[in-house]
DNA sequence: GTATGTGCAAATGGTTTGCAGTGGG
DNA sequence: CCCACTGCAAACCATTTGCACATAC
């Protein structure tokens, strides 16, 4: 059920955002059993985890290749298609010998709702602009 | 003395890691200070502060533009030169109207050391590798 | 003396875990 | 009856914060 409901959301909660849905249709289920599940289920490949930039880990039924925007202001994010990353000049030695799995990527910026509200700006303090 | 200990070093400590360096010429600092100090570097650009990936935060005196590989297996990470992001196609419908900032862009592998010690496979739990 | 920065310890907040109970097979 | 799974609450761990004190100006 924490599935099912994840995947009718196209939001990426946090775990505490999708145990709030939940519990509307199983009102007794508790935070660690939503942990427990989407720790499963990210492991079985069924979900994504996307606990990047140090923030409250959000979760994503959509386990297609893919990247994401993230909104410096309130959190949210959004998918983005996959930016192809140029690597064609790229030896192993340029990745001091890794042996390289995969990558992630992901955009930083400002929600359209969140720009309405706030003039503010964000540099993103010290990290070049994209 | 943080700042000097951070740029002498060229693996990407934790705040906890460059207390330890730090506390052999400061026996008496605490790991709060190195914390307080740490975060005033980085918003004032002297440093960078690399907390991808829901791992424990990291320090980088280097704040040139680059990209990172980080270990899977032990946290390790190590600089990668910038990797190009073809974005040539894409308008700012393609981002859902976010207005961009930056990017964050993480490279996975396994670092020669871990590589060496465990014949283990890390097929990045559900993550297409890259 | 006033402001700035520190040590220390406690609080915080997201996440994990131990344990006893429960429900399905 | 057994076992996997749960609720609950406590533990965990990186990070932050409140506060009293020290040091520099």
């Amino acid at each position: 059920m924490i599935l099912e409901e994840l995947l009718r959301l196209e939001s990426h909660p946090t775990a505490s955002g999708l145990y709030d849905v939940v519990r509307r249709r199983l009102p007794r289920i508790s935070l660690g059993t939503v942990y427990r599940n989407l720790e499963l289920l990210a492991q079985a490949g069924a979900i994504r985890k996307l606990d990047m930039s140090g923030a409250e880990a959000r979760f994503d039924g959509n386990v297609h290749p893919h990247d994401h925007v993230r909104c410096v202001e309130c959190g949210q994010m959004a998918d983005v298609a996959v930016a192809p990353i140029d690597l064609s000049d790229r030896g192993p030695h340029d990745f001091h010998g890794y042996q390289i799995l995969g990558r992630r990527l992901e955009f930083l910026g400002i929600c359209p709702s969140c720009r309405q509200q706030t003039g503010h700006n964000h540099p993103l303090e010290g990290e070049r602009t994209c």
